[in-house]
DNA sequence: CCGCGAATGTAATAGGATATAACTTAGACA
DNA sequence: TGTCTAAGTTATATCCTATTACATTCGCGG
């Protein structure tokens, strides 16, 4: 009863959800500063268990760092998902796109735990972290609001996800400030993406032709 | 005479290039696991001095992995320019875009240490480093091959490095493995190449049709 | 040629991080 | 109620960064 007047469970000896509550903070953590700014110990300070406490619950520091990678993959995929159903007068895949910018650029830290760390490439098939990264790229697919022809669409998909994300790692880089910043980044997104949509439908009235002829 | 014979000098106090050496030494162990497999300790241990001994050199560790981001940029420049020399059937576009493509792949770490660490956000404007890749991205608007008409070039070279290193980022990820694999790398960096050529043809045209409209 | 200062190295040490081992407590369930 | 187990604690080993104080070598002016 007590302990549940202050947020945190007053002096309990189990701390009753230590593993999500490292999970968040090490998201906090990671927001500045990216992977190297989580600490096992600097967490167990902050929620105020003893050093070796969340050993119990993630095997290493590797395994604690997959975990929050994978919550933020799913926080992304959360994201785009309320980015897509939104009503706008832009397309789906726009708001995908710019809502990845917007993401990338604000959450820098965590957006490198996400992209550019070698946590993820070394996630297995079957493991959270991997299902987490192939979820989100699904809403890409989705976005582009294609029919499956062929792999075209898969094809497109790896295109302007992985323009999106260049523009958010050079911009992450400083090359859009100084002589270069004569294009802004949200710019240079909405061109990729009209490039997209373009080579999509092209390439969907190509293959539709070409299968009327073979039939 | 004797200290010649041997590779490095056999017992001198003074090793004699450790800075230099350090950052070779630092790119090695990069090569493989990028910023984190970086350890002051380690490489002294490597080069046969005391422990202290580099941060005669660095101020800290922050310090050692700039100067080593820097050689890594420079590196990169050497090889850009090189493909973009050698004789080829393929466009200078399109030989810097793969050449970045296999480095990427190559040298993963290095590759992260240069385009996905805070290391490079953070330099600042005059230095070694800022210089360092801001001299690479100049070959990418080199390797356009085209004329300076107001910042079209600029924007066009911004697209397709961050098109490369999308592609590189997702490749790291495991993107192009599985179900999704049914396009090639360098089949997407060669469609990126395509289209920033066209835009850059369609644009400079239109540039110079207003521009003599204007006249 | 010598001697002195700057550059470059070493030894010793403090402090912070990961990780493991052995012990303790609380909660759940027969 | 008694016991098993999950979850937390203390103590400790190891590794890394970084600083301080001391030692050695190099090069240069007198």
């Amino acid at each position: 009863m007590r302990s549940q007047l202050a947020r945190k469970p007053e002096k309990t000896y189990h701390h009753g959800d230590l593993r999500d509550a490292l999970i968040k903070a090490a998201l906090r953590e990671a927001e500045r500063g990216g992977a190297e700014a989580i600490s096992i110990k600097g967490l167990a300070k902050q929620l105020g268990v003893s050093q070796p406490a969340p050993y119990r619950h993630f095997a290493d520091r590797e395994a604690l760092l997959a975990a929050v990678t994978a919550e933020a993959f799913r926080q992304l995929s959360a994201i785009l998902r309320a980015a897509m159903a939104r009503p706008s007068k832009q397309s789906k895949l726009s708001r995908l796109a710019l809502a990845t910018l917007d993401f990338g650029l604000r959450r820098n830290g965590v957006y490198r735990l996400m992209f550019a760390s070698r946590t993820v490439s070394c996630a297995a098939k079957g493991s959270e972290l991997h299902e987490a990264t192939r979820e989100t790229f699904s809403l890409v697919i989705e976005a582009l609001e294609a029919p499956a022809v062929g792999y075209l669409r898969e094809r497109q998909a790896l295109k302007i996800w992985a323009a999106v994300h260049g523009v958010v790692m050079l911009a992450e880089q400083g090359l859009f400030t100084g002589e270069a910043a004569h294009a802004t980044r949200e710019e240079l997104v909405e061109d990729f993406v009209g490039e997209t949509k373009a080579a999509l439908a092209a390439a969907i009235k190509d293959a539709r032709r070409r299968e009327k002829n073979g039939a």
